[in-house]
DNA sequence: ATGAAAGCGCTAACAG
DNA sequence: CTGTTAGCGCTTTCAT
């Protein structure tokens, strides 16, 4: 049915023949390369025209060997760091005429694996990867070194030799910890998402290699380690709480915090699915925020000046982010060889009503009012 | 740079000659199918491997005819609606080996143009799209025509002949107005998001033709008004408010509605971006909901438990009218050609708590305990 | 400015 | 079971 339907369609020497010419000539006038008289690129067009002709892309890659198709490998298009750094991509690579072939893997190296060999084979140009947490990682490296361009987003993988963008991820954290400590917390957890326990160990503190070369969660943890070591605050092993990435997790890594014998009277969130779990865990157990527990979280998400109160964040330039990849991608793609290197953009910390002194109750209009 | 660093890749001809065995067999062997013997399969196994071989989709697809590559057109992958039901689309998708290139379109038709030719030129299997909002849509056709299979997401297009798969729009509407009359609401306005006004005139009531087969807006106004009528209420054009898609377009509506002499108490809002900026207006409006105004949004985003109030919506089942729209259009390209069908699926109306009675307010604590 | 012919890497008959 | 031979639709020398 729809095969027969396809068939007939017009290639380049039926227009060829159809305007009287060869098919080099055809191609020419189609393809917008070589010289053609202005008059037979007129007969060819309106040949191709009548005929309906469409190029076939996948022929013309064959000999050009560019596809104009980014890979672009990610963990969750749910999760609102990548759908808004997926615009930022998208917005770029069809501003410069690529398409996007995009993968989810949950975070699941295998998967990750699997999406980058069907994307060799489609012969994508370029890959932009937010490499799975753990996990071998063997295959990033080999696709490395089977020369296709690669540039690494929000996680930085150390040795890979490929850009990266991201965010100055220890520096926000510290920034979102100072916060904390200011407000005069000083038992403060972070929720971090990760599969294991993310404890700074004494002997870690301040080594050098660390420093904005891990991947997120370690570096955010290094962060907030940072600013609660600067303040001699300790800090304690059942505050650093590791749950999945779900927003469930979360909660119930939340759940677990309040009923401590002494539980923190602030916590810091990874990120906004993170933080979701966190207001739910502490609506569920009525507590209240920031009266009883000041939140505050990574990303700001499109509800976060919405839900009650509104939500002090770290706020990330996703867009920025996924666009300066691409671009990055792109230029590698086209230009030339720079040598890699790794971005890392500044976070702002956008103070809402989330945060508070501990213990402190706000008056109820000042939190509705608040924009 | 990375032309000569992937120049060198193997192909079947080296692999074959490395394996003693013709192209076609190193071929079979490789693409696994045709009959070889284990120990020839073997050998030619251990030669791509050790050369590293990796197919060239490209060169495999010109010949087979199919890509294995879905195209998605959706207006806009940061709405939470789009990248539910994208997530439905790839899982779907990977799950039967087929790959998806995503381009969004902003409601804007000529891009969806651009769209749909350069994923003819990729010569992809078949498409996914949620046609952009008025707008010329002969490309839509001409698409079709081709014999390339196509469904539709969230949206209908008359007289285009391809499956669909949505909310069945008109009745989640009635439902949800119904549910605001109940509480006791006379003036209930709808914030349609569409750009030019959407007003049922008398004529178009309870024409058949309208019923389940227009855009998702229109439909959503259509149940909108099938209650208002039912209940023999007044539908007032003023309360009819279409802005842009965006959120802040929803607030200035909002702000323009709350300004009326007569302003609603009641706002029905077509999805959850929409939803947000209602929200929005009335907070720096200093109306609460609601004790001031119902709210009532399409789409139960992540945020809307959490919230305040925890919000009153509409949930469609939007990972589900993904993945069957890909299920649909797989089972089209790969099997044969049923009648092209329109799949509506329920909405579900989940009451929280920014649904009550007109001017009466709520207890504090019971708001804040509720989940 | 145009044409003839040689492939890109692979699959698909068709022989053997 | 294996090899030979044509191409898929296009670009690209190399002539003319």
């Amino acid at each position: 049915m729809r095969r027969s339907a396809r068939e007939g369609v017009a290639t380049i020497p039926d227009v060829a023949r159809h305007a009287g010419v060869s098919t080099a000539t055809a191609a020419r006038a189609l393809g917008g390369y070589g010289s053609v008289s202005p008059k037979t690129h007129q007969r060819v067009l309106v040949a191709a025209a009548t005929l309906g002709y469409r190029p076939n892309g996948l022929a013309r890659s064959m000999i050009t060997g560019t596809t104009h198709t980014l890979g672009v490998v990610l963990a969750d298009i749910e999760n609102p760091f990548f759908y808004r750094a997926l615009r930022g991509i998208t917005d770029t690579a069809r501003s410069r005429g690529y398409g996007v072939v995009l993968t989810n893997t949950d975070e699941d190296a295998s998967l990750e694996r699997e999406a980058l060999t069907t994307l060799l084979e489609r012969r994508v140009d370029g890959l932009i990867v937010c490499p799975a947490e753990g996990g071998d990682r063997r295959h990033l490296s080999d696709t490395v070194d089977s020369g296709l361009p690669m540039v690494l987003l929000d996680r930085h993988v150390p040795g890979l030799g490929v850009d990266m963008v991201g965010l100055d991820n220890r520096r926000a954290a510290a920034d979102a910890t100072r916060c904390l400590i200011q407000h005069g917390h000083t038992r403060i957890a972070i929720v971090t998402g990760g599969r294991e326990p993310v404890l700074p160990t004494p002997t870690q503190r301040n080594v050098p290699g660390i420093q904005g070369s891990s991947v997120t969660t370690p570096a955010r943890a290094a962060g907030y380690r940072d600013a609660m070591v600067e303040a001699g605050l300790e800090l304690r092993p059942e505050y650093l709480s590791a749950s999945g990435f779900h927003r469930d997790d979360a909660a119930a890594a939340t759940e677990v915090l309040m009923n401590l014998s002494e539980p923190p009277t602030a916590v810091l969130a990874f990120d906004s699915i993170l933080t979701l779990g966190v207001l739910l865990a502490l609506r569920r157990l009525g507590r209240r925020c920031p009266d009883d527990v000041s939140v505050l979280g990574f990303d700001d998400a499109e509800w976060a000046e919405v839900v009650s109160p509104p939500l002090s964040v770290v706020r990330q330039p996703v867009y920025e982010i996924g666009s300066k990849a691409c671009t990055l991608l792109l230029d590698r793609i086209e230009g030339g060889g720079r040598r890699p290197s790794q971005h890392r953009l500044k976070g702002q910390l956008i103070e809402r009503d989330s945060t508070a002194a501990p213990g402190t109750a706000v008056h109820e209009d000042a939190a509705l009012l608040a924009t």
